[in-house]
DNA sequence: TTGAAAGCGCTAACAC
DNA sequence: GTGTTAGCGCTTTCAA
């Protein structure tokens, strides 16, 4: 029997019961006789039959499909935390279906779309348009749309929306990082890279300024550069931090990893020492932090928390159970080489989480 | 009008048109009156009316979705090829639908089989299962069954399946290398990392070998370490096989970038110069290559045209056409400072190609 | 050009 | 327990 004439009604007739009798035994949320259920399995075994999917879901309301929406791929924090929320779908017995728009919204919007068109479960959607400070309407609009008949979670933030939010303590990673490099006896601290329309960057801008002034420090524009999230960005910044020719800060914090292995690079060129001449602190703790020598000290999120309670938070809502609108994740700092000479050498691998 | 009630029948009614009509107009393969087209889209538009993808697939024998699996999404090279092929997928009017294993033998079953299940069009695998050197027989089965249904294209290989083979040209790759160290007067060359049942590193090894030979070189077992691909298994090795204390090679070829940055770690923990004392060559240059502090050169594969073709493949064999079962990408060399003291500092980003 | 109607393969309500 | 049957929302003959 060809693979592609392999429905219910062939099985069913070979097995000598009818196709519902076939359909509970798949779905297995039904009393068959022992006796029926053993032929009807054999038979499946014998083909290897699988129920169509699309079949099943437009038969019943839902795909068991929760639909990720992860904004880059390349970039080590969404493919970590893209794998966290993988490994939690299946576990929780669904089955992911990742979307990845490279940052470009035409894409986010087509994806988007292709999900509700799939019926998936839930749809999660980490970084993109729902990362920004001030919510485009027109995409607040389609969320409204689809949020109409399927949960929508979210990283970052969707304005005017009814879309729950999952998202890290940006203010308490800030607090770390300072602390710590207060705590070393830096005064002067710059923060390097990003954007201000980037709601999470923005945070912790914000957060900077404020603890700065609590500690009677005085803000200096110059301290707080933009840059895109890539290396590239990070050197340039600290390049210009450089060529200013004026107080430099002892000790940087970086956006993110990226930027930072730029910061790095930067100081590394003019014969400087980290940590000795400047410390360097990073955001996300991804992979990048072992890569570069000394090691980063950098903020670091549980990723598998984080997967595990965007897509707890999924199920739940899948089942009509009540959520919080907002949920933060807390956040720790891991310090190493790029801020304490003598910090212990890490176990390898203590990147994943 | 809720979202969930809309379907061709509502939008025919409104529309005072039969739902055969509206499908009409959707697929936009058969004539309608220009009249009946304008207000079968104005009340498409009004609702924004968007068909069932569930019922399309059910009703027509395509679903315009292409299945991706890739079997590490932490790794940069997973993560560049598959944003390539998504990027393809789309420009070529499907959808890409990806599936990260994670390296999970369990995984990467129940993900070919839902892929199956939801009928998408043609399946691209890479890495995971398809890259042994040696076949799983219970593998190929599998492969062989969704092949009768579905076209299925690898970047390693299925011994006796019916599966389409786009990959690397791994020996043109050592060959750019080793000509490489050799014309820096190289003779002490090593190839460290990776394991001998993955395709890809064995026909890197046995190439290996056999230029060594062809140079009248002696082969050396310690200058062929094994090892994981991570950071870990590059230092481990590299430290191995200075510990040995015996003659050191004066150049390493690394299995990939993260070995690479584990060999980098090695020898600069000695306080050994690269490239002065020590050449270091990596494969697959991904970002990974920037991070580090020299830069790295490396074997290069044009991701883009490996994506396309790929893409093009699975497209090809959609359509009935006949495509050779083996086909090769090429491989460059980009030269930076891990090698060549002087080479010129590369443009950022010259990563992604 | 258009509409009616028969599937596509499954689930679930209903009757036995 | 089990079979019959009516959808789920779409595409695609087939007639008109």
């Amino acid at each position: 029997m060809g693979r592609s004439e392999l429905n219910i009604y062939t099985i069913a007739k070979e097995a000598g019961v009818s196709p519902s009798t076939v359909s509970r035994v798949m779905t297995q949320n039904a009393r068959v006789s022992e006796e029926k259920r053993r032929r009807v399995e054999e038979v499946i075994r014998k083909y290897d039959y699988r129920p169509n999917a699309l079949a099943q879901g437009l038969a019943s309301p839902k795909t068991k499909v929760i639909g990720l929406l992860s904004s880059d791929l390349m970039n080590p924090y969404y493919a970590q935390l893209l794998t966290e929320c993988e490994q939690e779908i299946n576990r929780q017995g669904y089955y992911p279906m990742i979307f990845s728009p490279m940052n470009s919204y035409e894409l986010e919007v087509r994806y988007l779309q292709k999900m509700f068109d799939m019926r998936v479960d839930a749809i999660i959607m980490m970084g993109g348009k729902s990362d920004q400070l001030v919510t485009d309407p027109e995409f607040a609009d389609l969320i409204n749309r689809l949020a109409e008949s399927v949960p929508v979670i979210t990283t970052g933030k969707v304005e005017g929306a009814r879309c729950w939010q999952v998202s890290i303590d940006e203010m308490s990673g800030v607090d770390l990082a300072m602390e710590h490099l207060f705590s070393l006896g830096h005064r002067h601290i710059a923060m390097i890279g990003g954007r201000n329309h980037v709601k999470s960057t923005y945070d912790k801008r914000m957060r900077y300024k404020t603890i700065l002034r609590s500690h009677g420090i005085t803000f200096r524009e110059r301290y707080l550069p933009e840059s895109d999230y890539d290396i590239e960005g990070g050197y340039k910044c600290m390049n210009q931090l450089f060529d200013t020719n004026r107080t430099m800060p002892t000790a940087v914090m970086a956006i993110n990893d990226f930027s930072a292995v730029g910061v790095m690079r930067s100081v590394k060129e003019r014969g400087l020492r980290i940590p000795e001449d400047m410390a360097i602190v990073s955001f996300d703790n991804t992979f990048i932090v072992d890569t570069v020598m000394p090691r980063l000290t950098s903020v670091c999120y549980d990723y598998d928390t984080f997967g595990k309670k965007l897509v707890d938070t999924a199920v739940q809502l899948i089942s009509g159970e009540e959520v919080p609108a907002v949920q933060k994740i807390s956040t720790r700092l891991l310090v190493r080489n790029s801020t304490v000479k003598s910090a212990p050498d890490p176990n390898w691998g203590n990147v994943r989480r």
